[in-house]
Parts: C-alpha cells; sequence; structure tokens
DNA sequence: ATCCAGAACCGCGGTGCCAT
DNA sequence: ATGGCACCGCGGTTCTGGAT
C-alpha cells in the first residue's frame, strides 16, 4: 500500500492543524479528508495513536469535553512548527499540487459516470423493446433485486450482493410496484430510474468517494442486466 | 518506527411501536 | 395525545495486525 504522508508529514500536519485551532480526532480526520477532496481520509486507527503519541511528547494536550478528546497545541508544538517552517511550506504545497490532481481526477469520474447512466439507458431500452416483443410467462425479472452496498461499517468495496439465485423469485421491491404489464413498469422504473440518477449526477452535491462508488455500482449493475438478458 | 485499514466497542440521540 | 420502551444509526474512540 503506498502511504500519503511519508514518515513524521502526518504528524506535522496535525500539529499544523491544530495549530489553527483545538481539534477532536474525527475532527481531523473529516477535515484531511476535506482537504484531499474526499479522496483520502486517514482512518482512525492512523490518527488517534498519532495524535496519543504527540501528546506523550508534549507537543498537544488535551482537554475532555462532553466525553470527547478536544486536542489542542502545547507551546512546545508551536515551537517544533516554527523550527520546521520550511518542511510544513512545502509539505502543504504538495498538499496543493496533490488536491489539483484530485479535482482533475474528479472531472474524468463524472464523464464516466454520465457515460456509464447513458449506456445503461440504452441497454435497458433494448432489454424493454425485447421484452415487449416476446415476454416470457411467469414472474418477469428475476435477478432484479439487488441490494446495494452492505450497510453498516461503511468499509470495503461497493459490496454487491449477487442477487436471488437462478430459479429464486423476487418477492420485494420489483414485485411489489409492479402493475398488471410488466412491461410498461419496466418502462416506467427505468425512466424513474434514469431521470433520478441523471439529476443526482447533474446536481454535483456529491464527494468523490460516492462518485466513485457509483461509477462501480452502474458499471456492476449494467453487467449483471447483460448476463440477465442476454 | 511509522503509516494505515478495519473491526469492535461505547454512548447518545432519533425513531417507531405499543399500551394507556 | 402521551409516556415508556426497544431498536437503530451515528459519532467518537480503542485495539489489533499488516505493510513499508
Amino acid at each position: 500500500m503506498t502511504t500519503v504522508f511519508g514518515h513524521g508529514r502526518l504528524r506535522l500536519y496535525l500539529l499544523k492543524l491544530l495549530d489553527d485551532g483545538p481539534r477532536h480526532g474525527y475532527e481531523l480526520i473529516r477535515l484531511l479528508e476535506e482537504r484531499f477532496l474526499g479522496l483520502y481520509a486517514p482512518s482512525a486507527g492512523t490518527i488517534y495513536p498519532r495524535l496519543a503519541r504527540l501528546e506523550a511528547e508534549g507537543l498537544v494536550t488535551h482537554d475532555a469535553v462532553g466525553g470527547r478528546k478536544v486536542y489542542r497545541i502545547t507551546e512546545a508544538g508551536r515551537a517544533e512548527l516554527r523550527q520546521r517552517a520550511d518542511e510544513v511550506a512545502s509539505l502543504e504545497s504538495e498538499i496543493r499540487a496533490s488536491v489539483s490532481d484530485l479535482a482533475k481526477l474528479a472531472g474524468e469520474i463524472r464523464s464516466e459516470v454520465r457515460g456509464s447512466v447513458r449506456d445503461l439507458k440504452q441497454e435497458l431500452r433494448a432489454a424493454a423493446r425485447e421484452s415487449r416483443r416476446g415476454s416470457p410467462p411467469g414472474p418477469a425479472y428475476p435477478g432484479a433485486g439487488f441490494s446495494g452496498p452492505a450497510a453498516g461499517s461503511g468499509s470495503g468495496g461497493p459490496g454487491w450482493s449477487a442477487g436471488p439465485r437462478a430459479g429464486e423469485r423476487v418477492e420485494q421491491g420489483w414485485s411489489a410496484a409492479q402493475g398488471d404489464d410488466p412491461a410498461a413498469e419496466f418502462d416506467r422504473q427505468l425512466l424513474l430510474f434514469v431521470t433520478e440518477v441523471r439529476a443526482l449526477a447533474r446536481s454535483g452535491r456529491f464527494t468523490e468517494p460516492q462518485l466513485r462508488t457509483a461509477a462501480r455500482l452502474l458499471h456492476g449493475a449494467l453487467d449483471g442486466l447483460r448476463r440477465l438478458l442476454r
């Protein structure tokens, strides 16, 4: 795994952030995530040991406020920052450069998401036409019940479930919504999906991790539908 | 030694359900 | 309508272990 901060750099940057004002650990994680446009957020297992270490060295101290530890820099910590001012400045310029690259990447991801939506829309239209020409008897569209990312930890990949196995019936979601004409209901759901995803993609109110996950989800969904409808 | 991810734990507030 | 209760999600933290 590649490290974002080199040896001792994260420690220095934490000092710099605390020099701007007292913050609790979780706030520091969010702040770093924000500065890296959401593409990098140090884990708790990184931040808290670092803060504990800084405190042991006397560079920061903490106050317990409402059950949280609010860390603030000490005079010794400020002295270290002054002493390593050049290093702090170069670190900040490196971060600015990284963020610029990330902003460029974010633009590419946006294009990818829009392209995926377009492809998905075309494939679903073709599938709808096909189903109208000769819709099979019995419960329509088995396997449509994907469940999305695993809830809970928020960690790991997109976590698509494999969905129902062949022969299993989908009793939730789709079947609850479908009307008498499965093809018409399919069209309605398709239109709803495309409209909503397009609106979300154009709103710009999303983070880069969300975009990455959305792109993966769209590719995954498209692959699943290809397999299903071929 | 340091960076890092992820699981697990704890506490708190919000929410839904049920009995009154 | 209201009070009590259980459940759930989230914020915050600690711990463990792998990678460099």
